[in-house]
DNA sequence: CACAATTTTCAATTACTCCTGAAAATTGAC
DNA sequence: GTCAATTTTCAGGAGTAATTGAAAATTGTG
């Protein structure tokens, strides 16, 4: 983390005067709000590196400027591979592979709001769903009052509801089809 | 984590034929998804369980339903308390803190999205402009083309656009001010 | 097919984050 | 003010996730 590749070591952090200096800026900015995301520090830069050079790099390339192993390099990519934010290039008469990154941001937004929704919101609807239906019936009032059990499932159904709306609009907006998350923002900006 | 508290160790995971147990299952779901909010597990499950039973609690009530130690709970609740989604109650006559949970998931998820904007975004787009204002300037092309680093700029512009029109909806949608979120939403789904 | 280049896998290590429990600080009642 | 109840803090421990490096698998070429 403190340790910065020898060829940038005279740029103090935030000194962006040469070119390499920018992107690595840039690399690490992207770095920090991996979190955010929900995928790892060096996902995030193996894709900053590949968005901000906009050209593709091979394996050897990319361990070399972002100082990673090579089995770290080749988790990363194939994290962003099936993620879909990166997509894989060859060149003739070389062997090794090529990746390059999508260079639309709003696309490159929309696979992860899709990847997270399938893997975080999903599984939490299908629990929910299910707990609902183990809920004890309203009659059972065995040591509970009624409201209180009504209550409960009142409030399941409060974050239900509110679950299946945020999906069925990721559905719409972040889906595989076109610019929709764009349009969607343009439109929103719009309102009264 | 598979440490189920002694009354309801006769009810298997999933199993919610009891109202206790429903809300045992609410709580382990949500606390699952903590990670996608980016909260810890344990703020989340002390959020689901206020939300999920619907009243307010007191340290060591929390503590004894969610098998956790009292300095964990303070920190959560603390934590809880920052983000602005439970709040502090008190009772005559005890002098113990109870705490409650924002029973409109709408105003939750508003809380989260804004925080996480101050919290991760707001940096980013910060230290983004930093970097482009010290990207060198295109005349000084020195071993660059000119090109290169013309590209380089767009890209940047790119990602600062795409970020700034989130932070202008999420300070109109998230905002302080009203229903804003559910609002957006509710037009969203109605689109064409 | 044999071989070298390249990529993938994975056990061991390292780095983080979260949690505990007890000590310190705070609070409110008398 | 004193004292007991209550909350907060924080150093150390536990558990989790990321990273390495080298061995295994794969790939493409002559």
């Amino acid at each position: 983390m403190t340790e910065i590749p020898a060829k940038n070591a005279d740029h103090a952090e935030g000194d962006a005067s040469s070119l390499d200096a920018t992107q690595e800026a840039f690399v690490a900015a992207w770095g920090q709000m991996a979190g955010a995301w929900g995928i790892s520090r060096t996902m995030a830069e193996v894709h900053a590196l590949l968005y901000i050079s906009g050209r593709s790099m091979n394996t050897d390339e990319i361990m070399e400027r972002l100082q990673i192993s090579r089995g770290n390099a080749s988790m990363s990519i194939r994290a962003l591979l099936d993620w879909g934010i990166i997509s894989k290039t060859h060149r003739r008469g070389d062997r090794k592979e090529y990746f390059e990154a999508d260079q639309d941001v709003w696309s490159v937004f929309r696979s992860i709001v899709r990847e997270r929704m399938k893997r975080e919101v999903e599984p939490l609807l299908a629990a929910l769903f299910e707990i609902r239906d183990d809920c004890p019936p309203p009659d059972s009032a065995k040591g509970h009052a009624q409201t209180e059990i009504l209550d409960t499932k009142r409030r399941l159904d409060g974050m239900l509801e509110f679950l299946g709306t945020v999906e069925r609009l990721s559905h719409r907006f972040a889906g595989p089809s076109g610019k929709g998350l764009e349009t969607a923002a343009k439109l929103l900006g719009k309102l009264p």
